[in-house]
DNA sequence: CGTGTGCATGGAACCGGTTCCCGACCCGTT
DNA sequence: AACGGGTCGGGAACCGGTTCCATGCACACG
């Protein structure tokens, strides 16, 4: 595999002028500069970014920790921050550490510590006091999304308020039996963003004097989830609600099958509203807040450039506009 | 940061017989090595794999390049091989080339010559010659997933065989009026999924004397594109087909939804099967043809450290197994 | 008792780049 | 004609590891 001294040699200069015409830094004259550049298209070659690094400290690398790939949310941030990064000339490296797997700590532990990149991006993910030790040991910027890390600067959105704009639509029509399904345990109001959407819930509930009804099913972030979650509403037959403030809108779909199946009309006999502005949402006509994941992890990059190029040094957090696009899964309620 | 310099002074060694001791090639007697682990370990000491390539060649690293990660194939082959990439000790470097997407020449060009890993996996992916060509001079072991390269050793299913099974369940219920959604132009039946899976169809039918009847409804290989597919077969009310063979499950799932709502019983008046076991099939109690990518992932992670180390020179291709799951999607055409 | 063998260790070269430092050269000033 | 500042390019050190080679030593053997 050729080298710079290969091109040094082509080009007929020295290993040291080679380098300062290909990455641009010292005097070299245009001439020169334009027969190592020939030399190096010649022989297609390209900097051994990790030989740089050595020396350099940059590494042209950032790990991304993420804890699926394969939600929607997700896969649309990582798409984003891939995006992103490889128009920065960065490679990305991926973590992929799922709740509950064995291999958390071992990435934590060994493989962050490789020193191989020169940032690190979050992605959803509640790290521990050991995790965030170890993170800032590595004396690397840390940036995250849809998380806060203590310290480091992040992109968000306000997940509490668009759980309330989603259920005072609901309000606003004139709903009141008005269930929450998601997640999140009721002591857990703010770590997680299955409590944040939960909080919203009950914040506009609370708010429209209705702090005495809400109802809450526990559920996945996901379709299945939602379904489960849906049937069991549904079949509630004595008092079931009007409404559904879904805590995504892959639940929302999963309750939308859900009542469908068992014959109730929606909207008519029950409205559904969604968080996410998900691929799916339009299809099914669903009322929702919409987020956009792959322009935050545009965002979460940019972040990331300006830490690692030193400006603004202070932690900052970005909070992504949403807004509510109603369709056709909500609707006042019969009387 | 620390060193293995600094490793080797708390432990009162040089630097060779640190790493020695670190690596575990060479003489050092149990008692050195014991005191420089300890050492090690008490700073939290990761060899950098960046360093150590630079002489060894072995850069740990692997690069997977992937279309999409959004889509559940993709993102359940990517955690497939993640984990399996993790537990031997391998990071991974993600390309996501979309189709179409200006970025796909920069990293063949520009990004894969950095010589930053050790092998390359690339799935669901056609190359042109001359991406071929570039990733061939690369001098590094190449596998693919879901796709032929040619030379490379590979993972895949049967894509002809599921899609002819899924179809031959349809004939076998007593369906001759059978729709195939899906992609695939006519003229391509070997060189894509969404080719081989009409070819699979096309054969199945030509087997059961019904050649003269194909029908073939193009669509993306998305719940919203089986959607709009979906409510095409179904709005044609003359002559509409009694069963249909998605190229895919989100496919399928798209059709059955676009079906319920125009108020056609299924499998009552339109039997549906799929292909792939996605999540979501249960749930909407799909029959398909079940294949398990995140297995798949695994298997060409074990195919590609096979070439790393040597074993088994010669290109192998693995076809994973695939069982149709019968569930209440098809019946019996009505009389 | 001299010598050969095998284990244990340290010194130095090396991987492929970047960068510091220094000398050569050119050209305009005094 | 001597001098000084700005350009240009080469030699060598360096980044953090691994590995080759030489050396020291203990022990067994003839």
């Amino acid at each position: 595999m050729s080298g710079i001294s290969d091109v040094a040699r082509i080009a007929g200069v020295s290993k040291s002028t080679a380098s300062r015409a290909l990455t641009g830094g010292g005097y070299v004259s245009e001439a020169t500069r334009q027969r190592v550049l020939d030399a190096a298209a010649r022989i297609g070659y390209v900097a051994s970014t990790n030989a740089a690094s050595l020396v350099t400290g940059r590494t042209k690398n950032v790990g991304v920790i993420i804890p699926f790939v394969n939600r929607w949310y997700f896969g649309e941030v990582l798409e984003g921050v891939e995006d992103a990064l490889l128009a920065c000339d960065y490679d990305l490296t991926l973590y992929n550490v799922r709740p509950g797997s064995a291999s958390r700590s071992r990435i934590f532990e060994h493989f962050l510590a490789r020193k191989r990149f020169d940032g690190i991006i979050t992605i959803g993910l509640d790290l521990s006091p050991a995790e965030l030790e170890r993170l800032r040991s590595l004396d690397r910027p840390v940036v995250s999304l849809g998380a806060q890390v203590e310290g480091a600067s992040s992109v968000a959105i306000d997940d509490v308020a668009v759980s309330r704009l989603a259920t005072e639509h609901l309000i606003g029509l004139g709903h009141t039996r008005i269930v929450h399904i998601g997640g999140g345990r009721s002591e857990d109001l703010h770590g997680t963003v299955h409590g944040r959407r939960l909080r919203g819930y009950l914040d506009a509930m609370e708010d429209a004097g209705l702090g005495a009804q809400t109802l809450h099913v526990p559920s996945e972030m996901t379709l299945p989830g939602g379904y489960a979650a849906g049937v069991q509403v549904v079949s509630n037959l004595r008092s079931r609600p009007t409404a559904i403030s879904a805590a995504s809108d892959e639940v929302a779909v999963g309750a939308i099958v859900a009542a469908r199946r068992t014959g109730v009309q929606v909207p008519a006999e029950l409205s559904v509203v969604g968080v996410d502005g998900h691929e799916y949402a339009e299809m099914f006509s669903l009322t929702t807040v919409e987020q956009s994941p792959r322009e935050q992890g545009v965002a979460v990059v940019e972040l990331l450039m300006d830490a690692l190029e030193g400006r603004h040094a202070s932690p900052t957090t970005l909070l992504h506009p949403t807004r509510l696009v109603v369709r056709s899964t909500t609707a006042r309620p019969r009387e």
